[in-house]
DNA sequence: GCAAAAGTGTTCGGACTACACCCATGG
DNA sequence: CCATGGGTGTAGTCCGAACACTTTTGC
C-alpha cells in the first residue's frame, strides 16, 4: 500500500480588521460535513508548488499571489483513509480580491476569523496554528504584510494589517516612523475621504518583496599592528 | 504510478573548526558512484521524523540529537526513476560523537567540508544549500549552536563554532558579552590548558534549547483621559 | 623574555519604546 | 462647534559594533 501524497493550502485575507482563513466543507467521507482547508492529490507531472496553486485556483479564483511552502505533515493515522502525506502551503491574497468560489468538489466555502474556528478535519487545526505561528513569525523581518493590501492603501490600515495579524495592537506614531524608515513607501499626492475627519493620504508598496535589511555596518577587526 | 516519499537528511558537524556535513557514495544507479545526503523511503507504520531518525542511526551510530525539518522537494524529474518527494531534514552532531559507519545500502561514508563539496547527486546540492542558509539563520535567533559541542568548551570553541556556520570571524569582546547577557552558560571551576599560553575556562551549557528571546517591554498606550 | 591565546571596558549609533496634542473634515 | 480619525516629535533604553591592551602560561 503506497503512500499518498496531497498539498493543502491556507488561504489568508484580511477582512475588516481581521485575519480570516478559507475553509470549505467537506462532501465526502473521512469527516463529511466538517471544514477543512483546501486540498487534493499532486498530479502526476505537476510540481508541489504547481498543485498549491492549482488548489487556489479552484478554490479562489485567485493566482498570482504570495504563496510559501510551510511544512509536511505525514503521521500515521492523520487520515483514516490510509497513509497520506501532505506538504501544507499558505498563500495570502489582498481583501479586494478575496472572494471565494465554491471548489469543485466542496459542498461548499467561506472565509473564517482565525480567533474563532470551527472543527477541523483531520489534522487541519495544527496546521493552521502553524501557519499563523509563521506568519508572524514572516512579518517581523520581511514585508509580506503588504500582500494583503491593495496597489493604494493608507498607513491606518496598514497597522491594522498588523494589528489582526500579531493580535495585539499597535502605537501609531512608532508604527508609522518604522515604515518611514524602511523607505518601501511612496506617499502619493492622493487622498481618501470618508468620514467626517480629516482625509488619510494614500500610499503605494513600493520595492519588491523583500527581507527586511537591518543595515549592518562592516565589521572591521582589532588591528594591532606587530610590535 | 504512485508517487513515493523518501526522507533525506542533512547532517552536520564541525571539524577543526569547520562545518561538514555526511555524504554517502551511492552503490546502485541512478548516480551510482555519485555522492549523495543520506535518505531513503518511508516506511509503513513510521512518522517522517522517526524515518529521519532511523537514517541518522544507520548512518552514524547516532541517536538523540536536534533534528528539524527543512523542506520538502518534489519536482517531477528530480530523481530518474520516478515521481519521487523527499522530506528533507538536517540534523546537528557534536564533534566528539561525529564518528560516520558506512552505511548499509552505501558504500562509503564521509565527512566533507561545506566550502568545497564533491559534485552531488539528484538535487542534494541545492537541498544542502537550503540547509545551510536555515542553519545561519536559526544560529542568530535560537541556541542551536551549542549542539555542536560536548558537554564542557571553552568560549573560544564556542566563537569558532559560530564563525564556521556564519563563514565570518566574529569580534571576541562582542561575542562574550553576548553570551554573557544571554545567560545560558555556566562558568566551570575547570580550565582547559594546552600548548604555552594561559587556560581557557571551561563553561556549560545550561537551559534547555530555546529561542533566545529579546526582552521586550509591555506594551502599553496614549492614556489620554476622556476630557 | 618571548610567543601565543585568554580575557576584559568604553564609546557610538541605530532602533525600539513610551507618551499627548494639534489638524482637517463633514455634519 | 463638535466628533472623528489623521498626523506628528522627543526622550530614554537597549543592543550591536568598533576598537587595544593586559594576563597567564610553557618553553
Amino acid at each position: 500500500m503506497p503512500i499518498r501524497v496531497t498539498v493543502d493550502i491556507v488561504i489568508f485575507t484580511i477582512r475588516s480588521s481581521r485575519l480570516h482563513v478559507l475553509l470549505v466543507r467537506r462532501g465526502l467521507a473521512p469527516f463529511k460535513g466538517q471544514w477543512a482547508i483546501p486540498g487534493g492529490f499532486v498530479r502526476e507531472g505537476e510540481t508541489l508548488e504547481q498543485a498549491a496553486l492549482r488548489e487556489l485556483r479552484e478554490e479562489t479564483g485567485v493566482d498570482e499571489v504570495y504563496l510559501e511552502q510551510l511544512y509536511s505533515f505525514g503521521d500515521p493515522g492523520r487520515d483514516p483513509r490510509g497513509r497520506v502525506v501532505t506538504i501544507a502551503y499558505f498563500a495570502l491574497i489582498s481583501s479586494d480580491r478575496a472572494v471565494p468560489v465554491a471548489g469543485t468538489d466542496a459542498a461548499e466555502a467561506g472565509w473564517f476569523p482565525m480567533q474563532s474556528l470551527p472543527p477541523l478535519a483531520f489534522d487541519h487545526r495544527r496546521i493552521l496554528d502553524y501557519s499563523l505561528e509563521r506568519l508572524r513569525n514572516k512579518l517581523e523581518y520581511t514585508t509580506v504584510g503588504f500582500q494583503f493590501l491593495p496597489r493604494k492603501f493608507t498607513l491606518t490600515e496598514l497597522q491594522r494589517v498588523y494589528e489582526a495579524i500579531l493580535g495585539r495592537p499597535l502605537e501609531k506614531r512608532n508604527f508609522r516612523r518604522k515604515m518611514a524608515l524602511l523607505r518601501i513607501l511612496r506617499p502619493l499626492r492622493e487622498w481618501r475621504r470618508e468620514g467626517v475627519h480629516r482625509p488619510a493620504r494614500l500610499h503605494q508598496f513600493v520595492a519588491e518583496l523583500r527581507p527586511i535589511l537591518p543595515r549592518r555596518r562592516r565589521q572591521r577587526f582589532d588591528a594591532t599592528p606587530p610590535r
